[in-house]
DNA sequence: GTTTAACCATACATTTATGTATGTATGATG
DNA sequence: CATCATACATACATAAATGTATGGTTAAAC
């Protein structure tokens, strides 16, 4: 049944929407085209259609992911906030907070952190991705450059491991959030910890 | 070829071993009995003699990992260390030290940070892993307990919190190494890292 | 010194997913 | 309105991994 140019988009976000579930529940290599299709109310038949194979939806899915983050970063980096500590800061609460409302995005990133070998066909994308998130390592490097500048931190602060640090940091809370998001309060917590955390880097002005 | 004991219990841990490797590199799902097997230097006949299957293979490779490392906080908790909080950085600061140099190790937790999808026959473990998290993690907040009843930390720091806030850095950390060992020098950053954050807790005292 | 059973290899049957080939109905296009 | 390509569904062929059954050799027990 032939369907109109809309209908067939929806069927590809479907598919899409679908494989992140699926994905991240089993992991890619145990989850089926089958039960993707099926999961989007299509056959494999419509899967064939769109995608490849399952390396295409994985790398589609990635794509989905990263491309607002930055876009949010970049935007964000406009604004000429007198604290760039400070704008940091609120902008590692905001992404944890908007993590909680978006499902999708929670489990895209449970797919990609936690249940992606990078094996067979997915290896190549293993360095892809890496220096995708290298990008954005860059763009958290940005605002404590800004931060140093504006001489809002010690001389002798070192901007690289102080990225890292955050980096380090914020990734840990993804992931204890992640690995049991209904056990980890995340609205309680988040900004808690990352207002403790960057009490640290306060003290690097001194 | 009938094997005396102590030869079978040799390719039991040859196994193992192997295991470790294959399920690190390509991730539980994507692993064959068969070049586990291969790996070790016997057929898949060996494998089911002495396993009933991957998944024991897997439940027996968290207990080989589990183990040691609360052996190892529970003896050096038993320790009388006048300064708690120097005791548990020195401590964080060994773990990563020590993990350099135990490959083994290293592509263990790989594998159950990164590899694991934990579906399917492996979803019962899920929560069985998470317990014996759970309680490495009540052994860390025992630190901090020692150190506010020495009265070492302000009284208004909350141990629960700070339990947290140490476990998410030091998880980070983990991943950001194990996601790219040779990029990342744990001999030259862990030290300055986790020196970094404690500086916080210091705060905590005033 | 037999006998037994542990330890493993080999062979086979079954299952399951993938890829592809083909069928088919319909929206788009002239 | 004829036809053509799109958007799928269906069917099949292939491959690969699992589980099991069976066979063989030799430590170990008596």
């Amino acid at each position: 049944m032939r369907r109109t140019k809309e209908e067939s988009e929806k069927t590809r976000e479907d598919l899409l929407n679908a494989a992140v579930r699926i994905f991240s529940e089993k992991g890619v290599a145990r989850s089926t085209l089958d039960e993707i299709a099926k999961a989007a109310g299509v056959t494999r038949g419509a899967v064939y259609w769109h995608f490849e194979n399952k390396t295409q939806i994985f790398e589609a899915l990635h794509e989905r992911l990263h491309r607002p983050f930055v876009d949010m970063i970049l935007e964000d980096l406009e604004k000429d906030h007198p604290e760039p500590m400070v704008q940091l800061r609120d902008l590692c609460i905001q992404i944890m907070l908007d993590l909680e409302k978006d499902e999708q995005r929670q489990q895209t990133l449970i797919l990609f952190f936690m249940k992606s070998d990078y094996s067979g066909d997915l290896a190549p994308y293993k360095d892809k991705h890496r220096e995708k998130k290298a990008e954005s390592m860059r763009l958290f490097k940005r605002y404590i450059e800004k931060a140093k500048k504006a001489g809002k931190l010690n001389t002798q602060a070192d901007p690289e491991l102080l990225t890292q640090c955050i980096s380090c940091f914020m990734k840990g809370i993804l992931f204890e959030y992640l690995d049991n998001p209904e056990g980890f309060d995340i609205e309680n917590k988040a900004p808690k910890l990352i207002n403790l955390f960057f009490n640290t880097l306060e003290l690097e002005k001194n």
